[in-house]
DNA sequence: CCATATACCTGGCAGC
DNA sequence: TGCTGCCAGGTATATG
């Protein structure tokens, strides 16, 4: 579910409603991809200083140490005053004095995990090998070229692997190629630099646009007050295989590229 | 170092 | 109606 937009709207939408908040309990469900790391008793009474995001990993900073939180393939956040009983699916209550933090997450690829430091996350090897982040100002059309130069395979996973820039899913890969262009299997390092410039400001433009949106809603995506996104009304590409191109009419296609579905339009993109 | 495949888990849907 | 197989927004890890 969650791509770039769809984590940067949850955390929009609970950041300043959490900060300065008290932590009263720490309640977990179901096993998630990873340990806590830590008892839940001994957050009781730290406060929340700031929700940050990092790639797809939202970080709640704690006076002491921090909470890392990651919605994987299903998960949703839901800040509420009083939360109803737990549902099957909800596998972490993070109850404040100032509302209940609640993570549902039917396929439990999420995870949330304590860490005393940043560095300590680091050493645990969770934010590993980062790209940049595409929204933040430091990314860059010359060192994306130049990153890109190095990589022989096709510029949808080189996208979706994250340690070029992050946050591009499998959404937005497809449809910033669009935008661009250019053919998902066109390998990256044969990009001519005009073309890695229109990709550039496709990604940013696109994802932009998504956080605009509200983030896409293509089964069960909701921010933390609730709401749904809008973007995949607007999609050129993603999830349309056999539907006319809106630019050209021609119908879209889809494909397998490391066991994740492609779409795109063979007229407009160019190898 | 780089590229690709695999595992994790549950629900929804098409097809029989 | 009920079963089976396939698909789904991610990513650390293993393997070549």
């Amino acid at each position: 579910m969650p791509e770039l937009p769809e984590v940067e709207v949850t955390r929009r939408s609970f950041a300043d409603r959490i900060q300065s908040a008290r932590i009263v309990d720490l309640r977990m469900g179901k096993p998630l991809r990873w340990p806590l790391g830590v008892t839940p008793l001994s957050l009781q009474g730290r406060h929340v200083v700031g929700v940050r995001r990092r790639g797809k990993y939202l970080l709640l900073d704690l006076d002491e140490g921090l909470l890392l939180l990651h919605l994987g393939m299903s998960g949703s956040l839901n800040f509420a005053p009083v939360q109803p009983e737990a549902g099957p699916h909800d596998h972490m209550d993070l109850v404040t004095d100032k509302g209940v933090l609640r993570l549902h997450d039917p396929r439990r690829f999420g995870a949330v995990v304590w860490a005393p430091s940043e560095r300590a996350v680091k050493a645990q090897k969770l934010l590993g090998h980062l790209g940049v982040e595409p929204l933040d100002g430091g990314f860059e059309v010359h060192a994306f070229a130049l990153a890109l130069k190095k990589r022989q395979s096709a510029i949808k996973q080189v996208l979706l692997a994250g340690d070029i820039v992050v946050a591009v899913g499998n959404i937005y890969a497809s449809e910033v190629l669009f935008m661009a262009g250019i053919r998902p299997t066109t390998q990256a390092a044969r990009l001519s630099k005009p073309r890695v410039a229109r990709l550039h400001a496709a990604i940013v433009q696109v994802l932009t646009r998504a956080v605009q949106q509200g983030g896409s809603t293509l089964k069960d995506f909701v921010s933390a007050e609730g709401r749904t996104g809008y973007f995949q009304l607007e999609a050129a590409v993603y999830g349309r295989a056999g539907a006319p191109c809106r630019v050209c009419a021609t119908p879209i296609r889809s494909l397998l590229q490391g066991q994740r579905t492609t779409f795109y339009c063979p007229t407009c993109q160019k190898p």
